[in-house]
DNA sequence: GACCTTTCTGACTCGCCGTCAGATTTTCGA
DNA sequence: TCGAAAATCTGACGGCGAGTCAGAAAGGTC
């Protein structure tokens, strides 16, 4: 495995090369956060960063192909969350645990959501890249969040109709999409603090049982 | 209130007229679903109905503006939904009644969830009509669930750390982003069965509290 | 400073968008 | 049934972004 950079026709970079694939990135970041991704245009990325269109197809062979790149660093910064996903939330603390994940899951989704937007609207529209990077994402913290229900079912703490794999997912469900309404819901009364106190009551709910 | 239909240029449009809008609609869905929001080209929809680009436009000033038509069609859909939200879940019965809710969501979800992603997709990056339509179907079912959860606090079966309305949105995200993640669960062994009793599941417990 | 390698870009083709003038079809009064 | 008027449809076009490629520019090496 090398750490080596690549071009889009397959040739190893330089560091010059490097820095301009890198603002390219940037830039790509920070245009499907301002105009989404129905109006990110090749042309605008480009011109963000002072280069020619010619210059983005050196690095990228499209628009998904950087987009792709964003979603595999964004799935580092997910890495951190599964330390706090450890059993034993069923002791005393366990709600403030599920706090602290819930903190640390809005930190997350707060630096990337545009981009795991992107991203999983591709996986959902059948894009197998994508698809690839949003499972390898979700594993992460399924894995962890997976263990928690079986120790719980087989503690007769939860229900045995609940499939842990299934409720690990439901459990990313609830974060990603509840975070995604958030905009929404502080029009209609619920702050940013109810949300969160809500979503780590209802994590812990489910995980624990109690 | 007239249920008239207008063309793009506000005008009243004849039955004829009304024939083609339909099919143009309805190709619209076909390849939202076929081809995904990001492909979807106005050329595609006319070839598809034989007709040509410029009678799209007579209809719809640009494709968001038939997508929000096919949202509006969706949200009917909904409505039916809230007859199965009645309070009263807490009776042995309850987690028979989450299960026909769920049930009924998955057919839903399952009839329109190319129309639906493109709604919440548009609504997410901040478009005003696809939110205004979103908040409208999402607020159907969520004034029921908000009521149930509200009488589960009320007797003391809720933790007071629930937000009615966030719970509330938490369980429409659950049902929404773990239908969406569906296809991908069932290559790692959870079948639909296991999906609609864990979700039936997780719904009476975040909603009675049992 | 001549040569070689890496990186960048002007200029081009292609295809889709959205418009509009005019063609085609339907309606309707006489 | 006919002809005029209204409704509907479309060919053809200008404009713009995607993606390509040959060659220019920049940087490194001896």
């Amino acid at each position: 495995m090398s750490d080596d950079v690549f071009a889009a026709d397959g040739r190893v970079i330089g560091s010059r090369a490097l820095v301009t694939r890198r603002k390219l990135l940037d830039a790509t970041a920070k245009l499907l956060q301002e105009q989404g991704i129905l109006d990110l245009r090749v042309v605008d990325i480009s011109r963000d960063v002072g280069s020619s269109p010619a210059t983005f197809y050196q690095y990228f062979n499209d628009v998904d192909e950087a987009i792709l790149e964003l979603a595999k660093e964004a799935t580092d910064d997910e890495k951190p969350l599964v330390a706090l996903l450890q059993p034993g939330w069923d002791a005393s603390d366990g709600l403030e645990r599920a706090g602290r994940f819930v903190d640390a899951y809005i930190v997350y989704w707060d630096t990337h959501h545009a981009v795991l937007r992107a991203r999983n609207l591709k996986a959902e529209e059948g894009n197998r890249h994508f698809r690839a990077v949003r499972t390898e994402a979700n594993l992460l913290v399924m894995d962890a969040l997976q263990a928690m229900v079986s120790e719980g079912v087989a503690a007769k703490r939860l229900p045995e109709s609940l499939d842990p794999f299934t409720t690990a997912a439901a459990v990313v469900a609830m974060c990603e999409r509840l975070l995604a309404f958030q905009p929404e819901m502080a029009k209609r009364g619920a702050n940013r603090e109810a949300i969160r106190n809500t979503l780590a009551t209802l994590l812990y709910g489910a995980l624990t049982g109690h």
